[in-house]
Formats: C-alpha cells, sequence, structure tokens
DNA sequence: ATCTTTTTATTGGTTAACCAAATCAATACT
DNA sequence: AGTATTGATTTGGTTAACCAATAAAAAGAT
C-alpha cells in the first residue's frame, strides 16, 4: 500500500543524486555563471543515468532559475557559487507544505493582493471579479457546494493586483487549498451565508479603489479561517 | 535573433494547446475529482503529439494541483470542475513577473518570514543565520561583492520562518532577485556596510525572539530598496 | 456460488534513436 | 590579411520503442 510513496521517494532520490552531481560539477571546475555545463548527453553518461533522468533534475534547477538551458546551445550556469551551493541545499531539503502553512501564505498573500487590486484594478479586472462573485452568491443561496466559486473569486482578485508572481503563487497553492476546505468541510457550517456579505464588501472597496478598506474587508472575511487555521 | 524567443513561443503554444485540449476533453466528458483521463497514449494519438507532449502538459497542470498522476494505473482529475476551468484559464495567460513584482513579492514575504523566525526559530536555525550573517560581513569588509551572501541570509531566515511555502516562494523569485541587483547595481552604492548594521539587527531580533522587532528592522532593511523599486 | 490464483492487457516510467537548429572551424573570396 | 560562406559537428528537443508494476479479468479450487 505504501508502494507508491516508496517509487516516488526513489524517483525523488535519483533526482536528487544527481542535482547533487551537478552540484559538485561545478564546483569542482569552479564553473561561473554564464559558463557552459557538459552536455545531456555527457552528464547522463557520467552519471549511468538516461538523458531524461538528466533533463529532468536540469529542468529542476532551471525552474529555481539556478541553471538556464537553451536550445541547440546548451545549459548554462545562471548564478553565482555561493548563492548556487546554499540554495542547491535548501532545495533537496525542502519538504511538502502543511495546510497551516499554506493557509498562512494565503492569508499573507490575499492582504496584499485586495490592497493592490483597490489600486490597481483594470475595469475589465472589476467585471471580471464581480462576474466570479455572483457565481459564488448563486451557489450559496441554491445552498449548493461553493468552495470553488468562492476561491476563483480570490483568484481573480489575485489577478488584478497587477503582481504576477503573488497571482502565480496563488495558483500555485489554491488547489491544495480547496482540497483541504472540503476534507474538512471547513465552509460547511453555514459560514457561507455571511461569506455573501464578506465577499461583496470586499468588491465595493475594490470597486471604489479604496486600498485600506480592501485589506481591513479582507481582514475580516479571514477572521474565522484564522481561528480555525491556528486551533488546529 | 528573435530565433529563440519564436521557438519557445512556439514550444509554450503547443503545450497550452495540449492543455486546452486536456480541459475540452474533461468538459465534455464531465470528469469530476477522482475520474480517471485517458491514457498518456491516447491522448497523443487524441491530439496527433507525442507522448512527451502530453507529458509535459499534464506535469504542468499536476505542478499546478489541477491533475494528479499515478504510476501504473493514470492520470486523475484533482479539483472540480468549475475551479479547473477557471484556472486553466489563469494559468494559460500567466506571464514573466517584472522586477518590480518580484521585489514587492519579496518585501511581504520577508516582513512575515522575519516575524515568524523570531516566533519559532530552533537553535539550528540560529547558528545557520548567524553563519550566514558571518559570512556576509567578511566579504563585505573585503570590499567584496556580497549579493549571493546577503540573500543567502535572507534565504537562512526563509526556512527558520517554519513555513514551507513562504520558503519555497522565497527560494523560486531569489535567483531573479540576484541577476537584477547585479544587472542594475543595486548594491553598489556603499549601501553594503551600512547593511552589516541592518542585518545584525534583524539577527538580534530572531535571537532575542522577538517578533514585533524582527519585521520592524527588516522594514528598514527595505527601506532603501523599497524606495528605489518604486522609482524605477 | 465464493474466494483465491493466475494470466493478460494497460499504465506511467525509462531508455534509446532521431531531428532541426545553432555553433564553430576550415575554406574561398575580396 | 580580413571577411564572408559553407559544411561538419554538437546541442537541446522530439519521437518511438521498451520495462516493470499494476489492476482487472478469467480460471480454478473449495
Amino acid at each position: 500500500m505504501k508502494l507508491e510513496v516508496l517509487t516516488k521517494n526513489d524517483n525523488r532520490k535519483i533526482e536528487n543524486t544527481i542535482i547533487d552531481g551537478i552540484r559538485n560539477l561545478i564546483n569542482y571546475k569552479n564553473l561561473e555563471p554564464g559558463d557552459k555545463l557538459p552536455s545531456e548527453r555527457m552528464l547522463s553518461e557520467k552519471f549511468n543515468v538516461s538523458r531524461s533522468i538528466v533533463r529532468e533534475a536540469i529542468q529542476k534547477l532551471e525552474f529555481y532559475g539556478l541553471l538556464k538551458s537553451r536550445p541547440q546551445s546548451g545549459t548554462f550556469v545562471a548564478i553565482g557559487n555561493t548563492a548556487f551551493n546554499g540554495m542547491v541545499e535548501d532545495i533537496l531539503r525542502l519538504d511538502e507544505p502543511s495546510f497551516k502553512a499554506l493557509v498562512e501564505t494565503r492569508i499573507l498573500l490575499e492582504l496584499k493582493t485586495a490592497r493592490l487590486a483597490a489600486l490597481r484594478r483594470t475595469d475589465e479586472d472589476l467585471t471580471q471579479i464581480k462576474s466570479a462573485l455572483e457565481a459564488y452568491k448563486e451557489k450559496v443561496i441554491n445552498s449548493e457546494d461553493a468552495v470553488q466559486e468562492d476561491l476563483l473569486f480570490h483568484l481573480a482578485i489575485a489577478k488584478a493586483s497587477g503582481n504576477s508572481s503573488m497571482n502565480t503563487f496563488m495558483l500555485i497553492i489554491t488547489p491544495e487549498i480547496i482540497t483541504n476546505f472540503e476534507k474538512y468541510h471547513v465552509c460547511d457550517k453555514g459560514l457561507a451565508q455571511e461569506g455573501i456579505k464578506e465577499h461583496e464588501d470586499i468588491y465595493q472597496a475594490i470597486l471604489k479603489q479604496n486600498p485600506k478598506e480592501a485589506k481591513e474587508k479582507m481582514k475580516v472575511h479571514f477572521k474565522t479561517l484564522y481561528q480555525y487555521c491556528y486551533n488546529i
């Protein structure tokens, strides 16, 4: 029954081994930013694994900005030696975030995106937020589950914040939040009804382009969640 | 000369096409969370592309938590239809974050991680932060470039925050920050000297486990950067 | 009939062969 | 001598064939 986890760990382990090998190689050869790594073929031969494995390891390091691969040219070091070593260490030891960590991050991000959305929202942003709000309201008044519509409303605000980075991070943590909400039935306790009012308040603040009020209304909205999160 | 960008766009475009195809399939077949998608082989045949392409598209959707693939079993829908459609739309339209957006996000995250680190740091965390601080100081007093050591100090704090999610996000945005700092020579203006004092203040606050002070000292540290960022 | 065992087909993961673009060096031309 | 051109080589990207694990179905024993 735990086989799935085991194989996944194995995969993770071999990928991490390759990442560690690449790190050693860069240190041994003293490669600086802009320097070229050996080709994927040579790396796969050196580490006795297939090219796909090497490619995955490179892609992971590329995702974290440590390497940069250019088609028909090669893979290049993207940051300095010191930062590379320090960050690889962290990347290899990263563990899955807990639900508490996710909620904590979400609240932090959303207090900011609400404020920024009030400052920067376009008319197009506003109509999309409004549309998400209406979809949410319709579900709630029909007493249907509205977790998804709830999250989409918040994502619309994140998009309106004009900060692509925060928007991306919200997209990353949202599905896990949804899953946990539905699993622990966070929103079943008749909270959805008052949720409508809170959502409308946030929308109004963004409509009026009042950043302080937007953040404040978002904080009110999170009050229940906040307490819930810290009482698990 | 712009060919690299073009091919990359092409690659992106075909992957996005497949993602769109998967979305349509899920809608057409009304697949709910837990339902199984067609196998990678069938999808690659249906979309007239190779399995690798399909795999990459699936992996991207899995990264954002919309799908979940299990070895020797299949790929499964992970979230509800409504959320899936809304999020796919956003994912397809995501653009690269600007430097300003990155700095904005970094400041937001770090004011929080400093506070959390003061609350939750272990002794082990503390020694790692201290170690990063010493490495930074040594570089600065030798008048060497210390951008990397600077960032590693901040990453050590992020790790000490005990929030894996924020730690990951810091790791994601850090390399781009480093690159831009070095490009625009943000830290060349003799700021490094006073940076030592500011770093030490942050360290002391975390040592004393004083969250309010840690956040405040971090805010002081970011004051210059903050102004710089908003004056570009 | 029901449960266990065995077989068979399907799955994601892995490897290896193939392709077009980019690079670089040798050559031809001015 | 210097510059442009061309062709072989190297590169990351792509495709297709292969593998082990899984799950489902069929056969056998109780």
